[in-house]
RNA sequence: GGGCGCAUAGCUCAGUUGGCCAGAGCGCACGGUUCACAUCCGUGAGGUCACAGGUUCAAGUCCUGUUGCGCCCA
């Protein structure tokens, strides 16, 4: 690198940064100057692969929460970094129509004006809802962009815009010509509240208290009855059979029979089925095929019919006889009061069971035969399964490449129509004359072209998660090929919350190979949930959210994506506490003051540029320069090699953890030595600080996008914004300067404890005699800084060779192999001393017998590779000369 | 019932392919009007790495089992 020096930069005079960072004056105004300037775009390079993410598209019915912050943090982080790094880069950002969410929210508000759906219509219904997410399409677009994210919203993209909505009949259309997508009477979960069908995955169970009871059912033309069980009793009257396992020996007599089924008094077989379970209850079964998963199955295997007793209202229907038109909750206290009267009911027992609730309204769902739509599933999961066994897609953390391969290992067909208005229609069209069914990637259909005669389309609208499959490349302009599907696709990182890598990542994946070839991304980053302290989910019912907006308006966006990303690690969840944020900002403070502070010098000096910035000091440069320099280059080499391996928290630590104890605390410290000192020390100084800061401000930026451009423009610099700025590159270490000084520090640190345990006036100067071995001439050389971090009167340091000697009034500081004598006439507990040194002896002997009995251990040798036996013989050394030192002032101590 | 995790300081969490005496922040104790910062500085206390076995020269880290907790799927 040459060091030319272009134009000198000149800083404006110290002073134009406050005394204190405020985080609301930092960060107005800054986005918007990024956005007109066009960083947000990706930057084209033939040379290098885009980086591109697809932002998870936030459901366009609320606000952002913290959840959102958190994925907006992490993603923001790796779209700067790989922006920095030269990568072109893009970050698609998008929102989400929410089906049934986005419904329901409409239909609440209607219902505050005493109005259904029904009462509209579906033409003016569907307006109202469209009313309702162009309203808060915006205000989750500036949310977004109060947490600095960097995304490109030239290209924005709504799931119901006319291009995503034309992939979605595209895909359809495919999949129904190769026979994947299919329509059929099936066993459904049913929401009685939503009015429509649901997935498996909407459906969540949980644990309820209910009821377990045991009817006695007469066996035609006997006197035995068989009992079974059931937690739902008004679905009896759907019953067409009752099941035992072929095996039963108590009942191999009745396989064949018929049982008198009670209330409708119908009579229905007794069948074998293998899965029939002998263990549980009487180990007989009431087969109920309309209403329970597993009843179905058996009815399919041995004949039975189906009966439905239930309206989609959750009512019961016509089948139902003596309580058709009852709710369930009413038909069931129907049911049981009656079978208790005609003597068919053996017990009740309190029973706690898993039961199935709706996602979105938490009503209970209730299995429904029905006629919908399907995804056959089998041919599209193989390919899926195969890429992330084959390792051609990665999982960060890496165990969720087997929760994925579970889930999709066992997958059932997909329920994808939904009785919703709200949503993607249905691209099928069925003929009125005719009866043709035609499937057509077409927005309308005018009439059937087999017959010409009308047609209506599917009344039904497809489940959201159909078109958010297609995100990676509905974004992209597909089915058109445009030239950013050709560039951009496919994307690189999927980042998204674990909870919806079944709901959402598998299905890009398995719609990406299928409909592109390619999967859609190669590495899924999965994060956790933010939890409050106490763990629990954030909920607006528990009242325990915490809103990014309110959080960012107090402590800053910085402060909020600081905290976040660094409490939180790939695959878990995190517990959000506030004073974290307050903790960020806090450190934005100190980079802000710490900037201040150097700006002063800086704009005293001038500072030599090259072509990325404030040049790197060359030639004989002094100590703390060579050692923060190195430093420096360590945390460039370690947040590099964090960020590769996806661990953004680690890699923010890193950097606080450098800006903090390393630059501030000991770097300009000592620094201010010199800044007392002559203009060339002045100058050498300056220019550390300005090329030692402003690559820091570098290393910062993708996580403090805002504080990091301010002090950026500050500092001495080249180019319009530390967005565009290059991420740096480290040097070769400096290992000697980084042993001298930090053999410095920890004497410093030896010295303050010595005189903390003795109860030295803080702000006292006092004399010293330090004997620092082979590290003498470095330590002289460092002499003043030695002196000033340690608060030692310049005139008296003495830097010495030998044996150190300091008779009975001085205090002792060892620190490695240096130590420090404290000569401290008349103010020394010799007690004290010799209780503090003891200690310090015990614990050097402690040391030199481990180090001994490693050495002393064959198998150590003789197995143990040469470096790590190398490190336990310098360990004996030092303790053993820490040993000869401390016993050696005791002596004197005594003597 | 099947699958996947977690258990490390008072709290929240790091801890790479096993390798010095297990770290950080907060909290706590003591001390500080040092001319960048009290949104700060200095010093310190605090851990049987859930438990029991095993592999290894060497285990917080790998293996097996146990206990407790969580999540996902049925």
């Amino acid at each position: 690198m040459s060091q030319t020096t272009v134009e000198p930069t000149r800083s404006e005079p110290a002073g134009t940064l406050a005394k204190a960072y405020d985080p609301r004056q930092v960060e107005a105004g800054v986005y918007d100057r990024w956005d007109e300037a066009g960083y947000f775009q990706p930057r084209e390079r033939p040379d290098r692969e885009p980086f591109v993410i697809v932002m998870p598209p936030p459901n366009v019915t609320g606000e952002l929460h913290i959840g959102h912050a958190l994925f907006v943090t992490v993603e923001d982080i790796m779209i700067r970094w790989h922006r920095m790094l030269g990568d072109p880069t893009l970050w698609i950002p998008g929102a989400d129509h929410a089906g049934i969410a986005g419904q329901w929210v409409v239909e609440k508000l209607l219902a505050q004006e005493g109005l259904t759906r029904h009462d509209l219509g579906r033409e003016p219904f569907v307006a109202r809802v469209w009313d309702y997410m162009d309203r808060y399409r915006g205000r989750i677009r500036e949310q977004t962009m109060i947490l600095g994210a960097s995304c490109d919203w030239t290209r924005f993209a709504f799931t119901m815009d006319p291009g995503p909505s034309r992939a979605v009949r595209r895909v359809f259309k495919r999949l129904y010509d190769k026979g994947y997508i299919y329509r059929g009477e099936r066993l459904i979960s049913w929401c009685p509240r939503c009015h429509t069908a649901l997935s498996d995955l909407e459906v969540v169970h949980r644990d309820d208290q209910g009821f377990l009871w045991t009817l006695a059912y007469p066996i035609a033309g006997s006197d035995e009855v068989i009992t079974v069980a059931t937690t739902r009793p008004e679905t009896m009257l759907g019953d067409t059979g009752v099941a035992v396992h072929p095996d039963d020996a108590r009942y191999q007599h009745l396989i064949g029979k018929e049982v008198r089924l009670p209330i409708l008094d119908r009579l229905i077989p007794i069948v074998a089925d293998a899965a029939v379970d002998q263990t549980f209850g009487s180990g007989a079964v009431k087969v109920t095929p309309a209403h329970d998963p597993n009843d179905f199955e058996i009815a399919r295997r041995t004949g039975l019919p189906a009966i439905n007793v239930m309206n989609t209202d959750g009512t019961m229907n016509a089948n139902a006889g003596p309580i058709a038109g009852m709710a369930i909750a009413e038909a069931r206290a129907a049911v049981v009061d009656r079978l208790e009267r005609d003597g068919s009911l053996v017990r009740t027992e309190p029973h706690r069971h898993a039961v199935g609730h709706c996602q979105r309204c938490d009503t209970v769902v209730e299995p429904l035969i029905s006629t919908q739509w399907f995804v056959r599933m089998d041919e599209l999961a193989r390919p899926a399964i195969a890429a992330a066994k084959d390792g051609s897609l990665q999982f960060v953390p890496e165990h969720f490449r087997s929760v994925y391969l579970n889930w999709l290992e066992n997958i059932h067909d997909w329920t994808i129509s939904r009785q919703l208005w709200w949503g993607h229609r249905i691209p099928v069209w069925y003929c009125q004359r005719c009866g043709e069914t035609i499937v057509t990637d077409e927005e309308t259909l005018a009439a059937c072209p087999h017959c010409g005669g009308p047609v209506e389309q599917d009344p039904d609208v497809l489940d959201t998660w159909f078109s958010s499959g297609l995100w990676p490349f509905s974004t992209l302009g597909w089915p058109d090929d445009t030239p950013d599907l050709r560039r951009y696709y496919p994307s690189s990182v999927m980042e998204t919350g674990y909870e919806i890598l079944f709901f959402w990542v598998a299905r890009m994946v398995f719609f990406g190979l299928e409909v592109m070839g390619e999967l859609p991304f190669h590495t899924v980053y999965l994060h956790g949930t933010v939890r409050d302290l106490e763990g629990a989910k954030m909920s607006k019912t528990k009242g325990n959210v915490i809103d990014p907006t309110v959080v960012t308006a107090e402590y800053g966006a910085d402060a909020l994506r600081f905290a976040l990303v660094t409490q939180s690690s790939p695959g878990n969840d995190l517990r959000l506490d506030i004073q974290k944020v307050e903790d960020a900002r806090n450190f934005a403070n100190k980079l802000w003051n710490a900037t201040r502070f150097a700006l002063r010098p800086i704009a005293e000096s001038d500072i030599a540029l090259d072509a990325e910035g404030p040049a790197r000091p060359r030639g004989d440069l002094a100590l703390p320069d060579r050692w923060i320099l190195s430093r420096l280059d360590a945390t460039i080499d370690e947040a590099t090699r964090l960020m590769q391996q996806h661990l953004y928290g680690e890699a923010g630590k890193a950097i606080r953890e450098f800006v903090w104890s390393e630059l501030a605390d000991w770097y300009i410290e000592a620094a201010k030595v010199r800044l007392r000192g002559t203009p060339e020390e002045r100058q050498a100084v300056a220019q550390t600080l300005a090329y030692t800061l402003e690559r820091s401000v570098r290393l910062l930026h993708p996580f403090m996008p805002f504080v990091t451009e301010a002090l950026w423009q500050e500092l001495p610099q080249v180019g319009e914004s530390v967005m565009i700025a290059p991420w740096p590159e480290p040097n070769e270490r400096d290992e000697a300067a980084e042993t001298s000084f930090g053999a410095l520090i920890e004497t410093v640190r030896a010295i303050r404890n010595a005189r903390t345990e003795a109860t030295i006036e803080p702000g006292r100067w006092i004399a010293a005699s330090v004997y620092p071995g082979a590290l003498s001439p470095a330590f002289e050389a460092s002499r003043r800084e030695l002196a000033a971090l340690a608060r030692i009167a310049d005139d008296e340091l003495s830097i010495l060779d030998g044996a150190p000697e300091g008779g009975k009034g001085a205090l002792t500081a060892v620190a490695g192999n240096v130590v420090a004598i404290l000569p401290l006439a008349g103010a020394v507990d010799l007690d004290a001393e010799r209780e503090r040194l003891q200690k310090e002896l015990a614990a050097a002997m402690a040391e030199r017998d481990r180090a001994n009995a490693q050495l002393g251990n064959e198998k150590f040798m003789a197995r143990a590779p040469a470096q790590v036996v190398g490190v336990q013989r310098k360990r004996l050394a030092t303790a053993n000369e820490q040993i000869a030192l401390i016993e050696g002032r005791l002596a004197e101590l005594d003597g």
